[in-house]
Order: C-alpha cells, then structure tokens, then sequence
DNA sequence: TAAAATTAACTGAACGTTCGTTAAGCCCTG
DNA sequence: CAGGGCTTAACGAACGTTCAGTTAATTTTA
C-alpha cells in the first residue's frame, strides 16, 4: 500500500488495533487513531458514525479471525483431555503472538459502560467463550462447565495479563514468557493437581 | 461524620476508590473525585500533588489493609494444601466483599504507562504476590513457584474479572456468582485436577 | 469519445465542552 | 492574627463532533 493512498475502512482499523488495545476507549482520541492513519479527525467520521463504532470495530476486528480459529482446534471424535490440550497450546500460542488481542479482551472485560460491555461481549467474545465451555462438558458432572470454562481460560490469561508487571517483581526469568513453557505449565496444572500423588 | 464537615485526605480517598475503580485513571476526571467528595477541583490541589498522585494514593488506600491480612493467613507450620485452601478461601471471600479491590488490580495490569504501572506493582501490589509465592514454593520442585502462584492468583481473579461480562453470557447461573461455590470450584480444581482417577 | 454530472473520500476550520492545573484571595479556628 | 483549608475564577490545551467546501475518480449523457 502505497504511503498516499487512500486508506479502506480495514486499514483504518488495523492501525487503531494496537492504540486501543495499549490504552483502552478512554485513552484514544480520535485525533490519536487520525494521525496513526494519517487522516484528519473529520475523515474518520466518514467512515465511522462515531467514536463508539470506531472502537467496537476495532475490537470486533481483531477478534473476528482468533474465533473461527478456535472452533477448528477441537475435534470432537478426540478424547477430553487430548481436545483440552490442543486448546491450551493453540490459545496460548494466540494470546502470544497477538499481545493486543489479548489486551482488547481485558479492556471488555473492564468497560465501565455497560451497554458498550453488552454488545462487545454478545458480538464479539461470546463465541469463544462458547466453544471453551463445549471443550469444558467433557468434564461434566464432575465440573460446572461454565466455572470450568472460565477456569481455563483465565489460567492461561492471566500468565498474559500480568506479563508486563511480572517484569517489576523479584524471581522474574526469561522462561516464564515462552508459550511452551507456559502451555506446559496450565496442562500439567489442569491434568494433575497439585496433589502429590496419582 | 456530619455532612458538611472537612474532609480529610482518607475520606477523599474512600469516595475516590468506586470511582477509579469502575473507570480506571483515565475515565475519570479530577471534577468528578471533587464534587463526589462535595469540594472544588482546586480544593483537591491542596490534598494532592497532581491527578496521577491522586491515584497512586487511592490504589494503594485500597490495598492497604488487604495485602497485610493475607500475610496472616498462612500458618507456615500447616500442610501445603491446607494453607493453599486457607489462602483461597481468603483470597474468594475478600474479591468478593470489595469488588472495587478486584476493579483496581486490573487497572494496575492493563496501566498503558509503564512509569505509573512500576510504581503501583512495586510499592502496593508487590507484597500480595510475595504472600503466594511463599504459598507456591511448597509445591516446588514440581511447579515453578513464579508460574505457580500466578496461575493461583488468576484462577481466583478470573472469575471475579467475567462476573459483569458473563451476565450477556448464556447458561448462567446466579450460583456461578456465590464465593463459597466459586471456592470450591477452584480448590477441587487446584487440587485434583481433571484426570478422571485419583 | 469528449464533456458533464455524480459520487466517494477527504480537508480546513470551527463549534461548544471538558480537561488538568494554577493563582489570588477569603474564612474560620486555635 | 497567623495559617490551614478552602473558594472563585480563570488559563490553555485537548476533547468529540459538525459542516461547508475541495479533490479525484467514476458514471452518465450528448
């Protein structure tokens, strides 16, 4: 893509990906996501009717192809724990290689307006979230499916989520932000336990 | 306190944390702390420096008697697995009790100023995390006590962070919401797994 | 096929509002 | 009467948004 070129409404939203995911609705201007598209503010209003719908396309954008992907990873003729594993790695791998999705999936999470959360949640992660709690029954009765699949996806978020405070601490190494390292640890943690026998 | 009595620097504190704590630092403005705590913007230039040590001192109001209770959980003389069940228990019970305590933690990890997030980790959020990794360390060699402790604190805060989201989620349950079952939940969890024996 | 009309994409300038912050001065209490 | 705790008023900057007009490409008409 040539430097003056005229910008798509994509285009747009892949350069707005990482400033909302860096710094959330609150902490973008559109004066912010204008200049990161070399635009003015007025331009952006063409494409989008506010800032409102900027941002959930944005979010809806980064999230559209992880989703799809995620249903493929789990085929049902397999055992329970062989599905969850392909699982872990595969979003592991995700939230590894695409730092703003998983940062855009914290910032829904928090959204103080509870009517942007709603149709963020309903439009864009609701999918996810459906298909680890179909991973998640094969646990069923044992496990609450819907506690399980909340469950497993925050223990492997979460290894995400605290990755740039982690480096603040004390007893911080390398290792702790590979993906296989991580994918690993969460596997052997959910197969397991951390009781001292089996 | 009577109504129109001067405010001290922790009442203002105490009406600023909901605040912060539902919008994160750049959802809120300086106006809204003042005339929540019924002053003028300029009144809170005599209690603070500036917006952010506002913040840093409302962050860490709110952790403050936090941090130290969960130090007098854990009995170093007890078994590994019954302080862990102390420590969640704890840790469910207190998320639960102060939701603004969980809001806030979150906004410490998705900080988009690297400067402000180093402080806040350091100076308030620092000393929980040290309380589990000593937790973690028994189950150590077995587990990375790093890894470990993160994924504790995670299992726990996960599902305190998907408590608005999950209410546009279908099959829910107002018992995913109760801290003794979310308790349980994690422990049985934490302790045996999902391996089917055992 | 050249000229004219239409459209899509954008610019420049400005709007009213809210933001963080400061300065000067007032009032009540010890 | 000194000074801690506040008010009133204002600063410039940044905010979301609008609107009239410009440009460049596309389509329609003669």
């Amino acid at each position: 893509m040539p430097n003056n070129a005229r910008k798509s409404r994509e285009d747009i939203l892949d350069l707005a990906v990482p400033l909302f995911a860096k710094s959330g609705f609150d902490g973008v201007s559109i004066r912010t996501v204008a200049s990161q598209s070399e635009l003015t503010p007025a331009a952006l209003y063409y494409h989008f009717k506010d800032k409102e719908a900027l941002y959930f396309e944005t979010v809806k954008h980064a999230f559209e192809t992880k989703t799809s992907a995620a249903k493929d990873i789990i085929d049902n003729n397999d055992e329970a724990l062989a599905n969850l594993e392909k699982f872990i790695n595969w979003f592991v791998k995700t939230l590894n290689r695409d730092n703003d999705f998983q940062k855009l999936l914290q910032w829904v999470l928090l959204d103080s307006n509870p009517k942007r959360m709603q149709s963020l949640v309903k439009d864009v992660f609701a999918d996810l979230f459906l298909t680890t709690r179909k991973l998640a029954e094969s646990f069923s009765p044992r496990y609450d499916p819907q506690m399980l699949s909340i469950s497993i996806i925050g223990l492997v978020l979460c290894h995400f989520q605290s990755e740039e405070g982690r480096k603040f601490l004390p007893g911080r190494k390398a290792l702790h932000d590979k993906p296989q390292i991580i994918s690993e640890h969460i596997i052997k943690l959910l197969k397991g336990g951390l009781s001292p026998d089996c």
